[in-house]
DNA sequence: GCCAACGTTGGC
DNA sequence: GCCAACGTTGGC
């Protein structure tokens, strides 16, 4: 079992917005890190903090679920997707993967970033490192648990 | 909107 | 392979 975070801008996709689908491909990864992660690294039931980036009050709301596990993301030769990829569409292959994940539970409260960061134990979290912009990262499973005893 | 940090691109 | 230019991320 692994765990992981991964950011998405609540105003592209939130949280509620996979509460309402119920389970969502985890698509337009563009980083080589983050899908290497999905590709070599994610598995059927790993947890996943779900994240809210770019937006008023950063933080984790919850947790979510892997329920597929890598496969190609199509939007990278959908040229009229956001995440077009052309040059994936050149080679006729998407380079991209995505997952599929569902909501497991929501956070009572906000684990907001500023809490994180003054939460002794979560010092080493990539997330919290300067300059860190990889919307993959893996948590390990002492930090995984001090924030689902802390918020969930 | 600002801007530091980082990843990618492409000319050489 | 170098590296400057450029685009993006994401907190503030």
């Amino acid at each position: 079992m692994n765990y992981w975070l991964m950011k998405t801008e609540p105003d592209v996709f939130s949280w509620d917005d996979l509460v309402k689908k119920k389970k969502a491909p985890w698509d337009g990864v563009r980083n080589y890190q983050a899908r290497n992660f999905m590709r070599d690294q994610f598995r059927l039931g790993d947890q996943v903090l779900f994240y809210h980036s770019s937006c008023a009050e950063p933080g984790i709301v919850g947790v979510a679920e892997v329920v597929r596990e890598a496969y190609p993301d199509p939007t990278a030769l959908d040229p009229k997707s956001d995440y077009y990829d052309p040059s994936s569409a050149k080679a006729g292959e998407s380079r991209w993967v995505m997952v599929d994940v569902a909501p497991v539970r929501k956070f009572r409260n906000l684990a907001d970033l500023s809490a994180i960061r003054n939460t002794k134990g979560l010092q080493a979290m990539p997330l919290l490192q300067k300059g860190q912009r990889l919307s993959i990262q893996p948590v390990t499973a002492r930090e995984f648990k001090l924030i689902t005893e802390t918020w969930a």
